[in-house]
DNA sequence: CAATTAATTAAACATTTGTTTAATTTAAAC
DNA sequence: GTTTAAATTAAACAAATGTTTAATTAATTG
């Protein structure tokens, strides 16, 4: 194992172009070959930085897994109405999956996999711990009767559910609402936009108890 | 190309097998010779039956993918109140992914890649025709000023997202909701009639005007 | 029962896989 | 500028991949 300088941007470098390879053709799809050549080096250096092609991936987890939770965790300490929060949720998971759309949709296929269940385990450790914040979100708001008795579990599957529908195949999406591929992505603000106001209104007339 | 007699019955062990390797580890994950040797046959019958690996898996697609576009028309013809129909639309699909999740498993997975392009366009197609019969049953609803102006493409989006969602990594929506995964699984009835319950509330808030 | 076709097998095929080696170039340190 | 370490390379490695071959067994047919 090298002390890595320099390297570390490199390392980088092939962790990013790793992700845009695993998303498309998945881990079992890309080799180590296909890798390095995108990349632009020797097949070596993979496991000259990482170990194993089994390690890239792993590092590729911890690159992009983080942070997540801890936005989480602060938004639920602000003292705000509990619809409010539900909205900024909505705002900030659409731009969160949207904006990472190639390591959500890794994530995505990974976990649902048997394989490889030492990083299944990290996986849905970090899921695991957003979704806690969720509920706790959507519990507050029933607690102070301001939220219906909802299936909160079934409430947080259309939550991510929705928005991974809608990035995880871009290509069916894209025909869904009658996009060219070409000219417009799933993934530009207009979108973002879409999916937000839609899942507002959804979680509104759901959640909120009406008189 | 053999003339298939009897050997029907052992080309569906095949498919199969196929179908639960194909879910748990992917199509690139799955060794013909490991898919040989669960199916207890020799790797060679896998060419003699299907020519290849990638015959096989489209073998697959069209021995499972057929039938649920005639559902949902004649579920469209019918004159039932729209609410109703979305409530029996409900019924029907998450029966349907719950009952064929290794197979929507994996077209979930192989849709979400670029790679394949030609089995990319067989399965969004079928996925696009279903698309296509929700649509008319939203509208239809809209038409008769008993549906809101709802995102139609969104709305599609929640209702097979928050069903792929619950299904597509069984273990993490074990953990999610507090279940043994040894001793229930998400598959059973209780489940699927707690989703059921859920997407049927869920719509019906976000699609019915109230007055 | 003989002849023909189908089903099955073990072995070999050529590629491709992830990884390692040993040599070389590049950079850093003194 | 020499020495030491890091980075990079082409080549080789063994194992695994999908597929084919040629031989054998089983089943069907006339």
């Amino acid at each position: 194992m090298p002390i890595l300088k320099k390297g570390t941007e490199k390392r980088e470098d092939i962790l990013e172009v790793a992700e845009g390879l695993f998303a498309e053709h998945g881990y079992e799809g890309t080799s180590v070959r296909a890798l390095a050549k995108k990349a632009r080096i020797n097949v070596a250096m993979i496991s000259y930085y990482f170990g194993s092609k089994e390690k890239l991936f792993e590092s590729l987890v911890e690159y992009r897994a983080g942070s997540a939770r801890q936005k989480l965790q602060s938004l639920n300490q602000k003292e705000y109405d509990p619809l409010l929060k539900i909205e900024l949720l909505v705002d900030f998971y659409v731009d969160r999956i949207f904006d990472n759309h190639l390591f959500h949709k890794i994530l995505q296929r990974e976990i649902a996999l048997q394989q490889r269940s030492r990083m299944h385990e990290a996986i849905s450790e970090i899921l695991l711990r957003n979704i806690h914040e969720i509920k706790k979100m959507i519990r507050d708001g029933q607690r102070r009767k301001i939220f219906r008795n909802v299936d909160v579990e079934c409430t947080i599957a259309t939550l991510i559910g929705t928005i991974s529908q809608m990035t995880n195949s871009s290509m069916l999406s894209c025909k869904m609402i009658n996009l060219n591929p070409e000219t417009n992505s799933i993934f530009d603000k207009k979108n973002k936009l879409r999916v937000k106001k839609h899942l507002k209104e959804i979680l509104k007339n759901h959640l909120l108890i009406t008189n």
